[in-house]
DNA sequence: CGCCAGGGCCATA
DNA sequence: TATGGCCATGGC
C-alpha cells in the first residue's frame, strides 16, 4: 500500500510540480476559505473572500452582525448558515489570541477535536483547517480524493476516518508532504480525474490501469 | 435550461 | 449507522 500511495505521489509531483498550493495569503484567511468551499465552486470562494477587501480578519468579522456577515460572503451560497459557521470558527480562534503560533503548539487531536465540536464544521473542513491554517499533519480526504482512489486499484475501506487513516498510517506524517499530496490530487481532479474522466495526458493512467471503466 | 461545485446539519428509522 | 432533505450562488 505504501509502495503504491508513494508512487501515485512521485507521478503526481513529476507531472505538476510543487504546487506550493492553498490559495490564501494568511491562516485566517484559510479558515474562513474552508467554511465558504463547503459544497461550492472555488470560483464563487473568491468572490466571497473579494468582498472583504481589507477586512479580513477574525476581529473585523466576529464583529459584524449575522445578517451584514451573510451579505458579504453572498456569493459563496449558503450565506446565512455559513456566516454563523464563520462566527463560530472565528470565537474558537479568539480563545487563543488569533495566534497561530499558540495553536500550532497544542497537540493534533485536541485541537481536531474542538474543531469538530463546532457546529459547521465536519471532517474535511477540520482537516483543511488543521493542515493548510495550523501546519499539522493531518490529511484531508475531499470529493476529489474519493473520486480518484476509486478509480485506482487501491482498497479505500470504509468512510471518511478509513480513508484518511490510509494516508496516514502508510506514509510519513509530515504536514509539507500532506499538503503536497492533496494539493496535487485536488489539481489532477481538476484536470483529469473530472467526474467525466479525461484521462488523455492523466498522469496516473500507468498506476490506473486496473481502474479503468470505473466512474463515479 | 439543468447540473453541480474542494460539506455539514438535522430528522428519521 | 445510514439515508434524505435542506441550504444558495454562479459557471458551464
Amino acid at each position: 500500500m505504501q509502495n503504491k500511495l508513494t508512487e501515485i505521489y512521485t507521478a503526481l509531483l513529476t507531472h505538476y510540480g510543487d504546487p506550493k498550493w492553498w490559495p490564501a495569503k494568511t491562516p485566517y484567511e484559510v479558515i474562513v476559505g474552508a467554511i465558504l468551499a463547503q459544497n461550492t465552486a472555488w470560483s464563487n470562494v473568491k468572490k466571497a473572500i473579494a468582498n472583504f477587501g481589507d477586512n479580513l480578519s477574525p476581529e473585523y468579522v466576529v464583529r459584524l452582525k449575522p445578517d451584514e456577515l451573510a451579505d458579504i460572503i453572498r456569493p459563496a451560497g449558503f450565506f446565512n448558515q455559513k456566516a454563523s459557521y464563520l462566527h463560530e470558527v472565528t470565537r474558537w480562534f479568539g480563545q487563543y489570541g488569533n495566534d497561530v503560533n499558540v495553536v500550532n503548539k497544542l497537540p493534533l487531536q485536541r485541537v481536531r477535536a474542538e474543531l469538530l465540536a463546532l457546529k459547521g464544521v465536519g471532517h474535511e473542513t477540520a482537516d483543511s483547517i488543521l493542515l493548510y491554517a495550523f501546519g499539522f499533519p493531518s490529511f484531508v480526504v475531499d470529493a476529489y480524493t474519493i473520486r480518484l482512489l476509486s478509480r485506482l486499484p487501491i482498497d479505500v475501506g470504509n468512510g471518511y476516518e478509513a480513508t484518511k487513516s490510509l494516508f496516514e498510517e502508510n506514509l510519513p506524517l509530515e504536514a509539507g508532504f500532506f499538503n503536497r499530496y492533496h494539493a496535487l490530487i485536488v489539481i489532477n481532479a481538476k484536470e483529469h480525474c473530472r467526474k467525466n474522466p479525461v484521462c488523455g495526458g492523466c498522469p496516473l493512467v500507468d498506476v490506473c490501469e486496473a481502474g479503468k471503466g470505473k466512474t463515479i
